[in-house]
DNA sequence: GTTAGAGTTCTACGGAGCGTAGAAAACTGC
DNA sequence: GCAGTTTTCTACGCTCCGTAGAACTCTAAC
């Protein structure tokens, strides 16, 4: 259960980068905003029904990547870990279902920028 | 396009297992032999037709997973990369899609094993 | 306490991906 | 040419995702 949806990748993106939950008309409106800062051909500016959004926020609920505050009546939503976090972890899954994770490691490793290379050195020193 | 369905990673593991390029009947009866091996309640050691997993095959095709031989009268197909390769392309393919890198590998390396980790250390030493 | 409006849940449809395989076509060896 | 093998075509059911109307549930104001 790992792969998300366009839109749900969205409104996850929206949920990472502020910092405050939100509620699903401020997202409604936010995505409608940042899908036309996007422009481009093709892609306009959509409004979407407030009730698409709130379908979306459950399913990443149940995904257990969404928490939402009952209490508050317009209910508010956040993401319960990290762009970082979850990012990580997926990886971790990725790397997970390999009977070789070594030789998976020294691919990933070789193709891996200077720059980045650098941080992982500084990073295992640590340890 | 990069998740696979259960079918189609138990052919992949079998492709990536066998060092020989294989025909579908082959790849079947491994099918049903490796599902009989899984054991297990309620996972019965099934026999797949051949077409479907010839319909698997031509869905990896497309895919870019698998190539085929097409001179030979039973097709003989094989994986197009190694196993880790292909992992660790996925790899940089969930993380190529985070801004904020350096954070993510921060938080993988934060939850490697030791032994892995000095895996790594090993790997980058050599850059 | 009843009601109007905002918010939430239920239900649902269409498209895509996957497991599954029969029917039909193509090929090969005799 | 023909029979058996192999491949392609077509298709169905299932699940996931985008999308949203219909129906229900609150809350605030009267």
């Amino acid at each position: 259960m790992a792969s998300l949806g366009e839109l749900e990748r969205a409104v996850m993106d929206l949920l990472w980068a502020g910092q405050e939950a939100a509620t699903a008309n401020t997202l409604r409106d936010r995505l409608a905003r940042s899908s036309a800062a996007q422009g481009g051909a093709g892609h306009e500016g959509k409004e979407l029904a407030v009730t698409t959004v709130l379908t979306v926020l459950s399913r990443l609920e149940k995904k257990g990547l969404v928490e939402r505050e009952r209490g508050t009546r317009p209910h508010r939503y956040q993401a319960v870990s990290s762009r970082a976090d979850h990012t990580a972890e997926l990886m971790h899954e990725v790397l997970g279902s390999a009977p070789d994770r070594e030789a998976v490691l020294a691919r990933f490793i070789g193709s891996v920028s200077e720059g980045e290379a650098a941080t992982l050195r500084k990073l295992l020193g640590h340890l």
